[in-house]
RNA sequence: UGCCCGAUGGUGUAACUGGCAACACGCUUGAUUUUGAUUCAAGAAAGUCUAGGUUCGAGCCCUAGUCGGGCAACCA
């Protein structure tokens, strides 16, 4: 896990609001709009919500933000529950902005008796005309010096159904000079005739994301309102609102989102990939959802590590992609059991070895963890090797196997080739060698010294499998500064499916299980695997000291 | 031509609130290694956006700029 740091700005205001006796106990929420699965980034503001919470021995109310009927649903609810559990956090209340619905409704008649609240029947063209521009100041409608009386009983009657959408509104009364476009007399209300996923067809008028956060966070008590930057303006309207509303004074302090190299964070077009069938799916294990890196292989302590390393602070950001990676690796390591695959084989036919013979090797299954203890691998005369790890004229550096060289085969023998046998394309089709019969592993007494050891498998014995090799989904690195259609940076090889030949201990792989192929990489079972037909995601690949040797040329 | 945020190695985050700029990722080199993994060791890399000012002393405070981001949905 990651060092300890100095304290963010977050946790130093919690720290001195508590040291002065300001609460006696924080609570904070975390509110997600359920129109859309999670992604990395919400994992960033899930971390930071019940992560201070938890270490100021507060506690985290799960508020779903459902002001919006017509994008919202039910599916998006159970995912989100999910993936927040999964990341190891759970919730003191389930709450749901519509819970509060009579209740804000209350308070918007509070705001039109004290006069600070109008119906305005413009259109919404029109009401964006008045408003101005950032350099320009917005003028007064003509509906903002309604009466009351009559304010309150066109809200009732908006209530009732007797308006179609869009023909009026409720808006706050504040100032239409203002220099903060959000205090423009913001909507507070507008009529949506939706079904809503909780409260069905009980309301037909819905309060804006301005007139439902705030408000939702005053009812339950919430002392920190953590939200991302692009709210900073909000705040103002905000307090005007609990002032006005005389409640519960909850305060909003903001943080800058977490961006990274290679990855699109807006839901709407993750949804495009979805929707398009770009992806298979919100868990596509490239998307950047929190389904998808799971179903990648990534572990919640991963995740949890990497949303502390990544730290929080207002400055706009740009993690690399791989500090995910680093994370991933830094917890598969001491977990995932190590196992022997060939990916893309040649077969080595080991002359000196009896045919039909098969001998029973042990191999550990984790040398991070002695707890894990060993397995057997069966070894014959016919094994494969991966494709790269011979060489016929190797440079010098190289230290695999060659035409007349030496490797070890990982828990097994020393071996010698002594023949390369090619077809008339000349492409490498099975190289002939010898083993030394004393240089068997744990117990080598052939006094010979190799540099490279290298993983195999038996080709008697081998498995049939499918393994899936993902890369970044984009290939551009700030997908938030692109003004094209981002399908035009599309990686067009995010995905590669091919054959591997696994040992055959995996028969006894379980879903959770993750592994370790030897010197490839991290895999886990994909949901769609079965005994059958084993399917594998390689999560992330191994670090690669030979392939940046290479590069070097 | 407004208002609001922000600015520290390549990246991200610190700096006991005014006292020799640190940690992590990445990078380089070496050691160990039956995974070119892991582990370990060493190293390069910013003088803190600029210019003034306050101070014995400024990354931290003040002033003016510069640059970057946000704000004109009946979205959240």
């Amino acid at each position: 896990m990651a060092e300890e740091k100095g304290p963010n700005f977050l946790e130093e205001i919690v720290d001195r609001d508590l040291k002065a006796g300001k609460y006696q106990e924080i609570i904070t929420r975390f509110p997600p709009e359920p129109n859309g699965y999670l992604h990395i980034g919400h994992a960033k503001s899930i971390c930071l919500n019940f992560g201070l919470a938890k270490d100021f021995n507060g506690s985290t109310n799960l508020r779903f933000d459902d002001t919006n009927p017509v994008t919202e649903e039910t599916e998006y609810v159970d995912s989100i529950k999910y993936d927040v559990r999964w990341l190891g956090f759970e919730w003191a209340n389930e709450r749901y902005a519509s819970d509060y619905f009579d209740q804000l409704f209350e308070f918007a008649v509070r705001l039109i008796e004290k006069g600070l609240a109008y119906v305005d029947d413009s259109t919404s063209d029109q009401i964006a005309e008045q408003k101005g521009t950032p350099t320009k100041p917005g003028v007064n409608g003509p509906f903002r010096d309604r009466s009351v009386e009559e304010n309150l009983q066109l809200f009732s009657e908006m209530k009732d159904g007797k308006y179609k959408d869009g023909s009026k509104v409720l808006r706050a009364k504040i100032d239409m000079a203002h220099t903060n476009m959000l205090m423009r007399d913001p909507v507070l209300y507008r009529i949506k005739h939706a079904h809503h996923h909780r409260t069905g067809d009980k309301w037909c008028v819905y309060p804006m994301y301005d007139f439902a956060h705030g408000q939702s966070d005053s009812i339950e008590g919430v002392t920190h309102s953590i939200c991302t930057l692009e709210f900073v303006p909000h705040r103002e309207l905000y307090d005007w609102l609990i002032n006005s509303l005389e409640i519960f004074p909850s305060r909003q302090y903001e943080f800058a989102r977490l961006n990274m190299t290679y990855t699109m964070m807006s839901k709407r077009k993750l949804l495009q990939l979805v929707n398009e069938k770009i992806v298979s799916g919100w868990d596509d294990p490239r998307m950047p959802t929190i389904s998808g890196i799971r179903r990648r292989g990534f572990t919640p302590e991963s995740i949890r590590d990497f949303c502390e390393r990544i730290g929080v602070a207002k400055r706009d950001n740009m993690i690399d992609f791989g500090l995910l990676e680093f994370c991933g690796r830094d917890h598969l390591n001491k977990i995932a059991l190590r196992r022997m695959v060939v990916m893309d084989p040649i077969k080595v036919v080991i002359t000196n070895y009896p045919e039909g013979k098969t001998e029973q090797l042990p191999s550990e299954n984790n040398p991070e963890d002695e707890s894990t203890g060993s397995r057997e691998i069966p070894f014959g005369n016919a094994l494969y090797i991966e494709r790269d790890d011979f060489m016929e004229n190797p440079p010098k550096k190289y230290f695999r196997l060659s035409l007349g060289g030496m490797v070890r085969l990982k828990s097994a023998y020393i071996i010698k080739c002594e023949e390369v046998i090619k077809d008339s394309d000349g492409r490498v089709t099975e190289l002939r060698c010898v083993y030394f019969p004393e240089s068997k592993s744990g117990s080598d007494t052939s006094g010979l010294s190799v540099k490279g050891v290298i993983h195999w498998v038996s080709v008697a014995h081998a498995v049939e499998a499918e393994v899936r090799l993902y890369d970044r989904l984009f290939n551009t690195e700030d997908m938030g500064a692109i003004e094209d259609d981002f399908k035009n940076h599309l990686n067009s090889e995010s995905l590669k499916i091919q054959k591997a030949w696994v040992e055959p201990e995996f028969r006894n792989a379980k879903a959770d299980d993750r592994f370790q192929f030897m010197r490839t990489g991290y895999f886990c079972l994909d949901k769609e695997s079965t005994p059958d037909k084993l399917v594998f995601n390689r999560t992330v690949t191994l670090r690669d000291m030979w392939a940046k040797e290479q590069k070097k040329g």
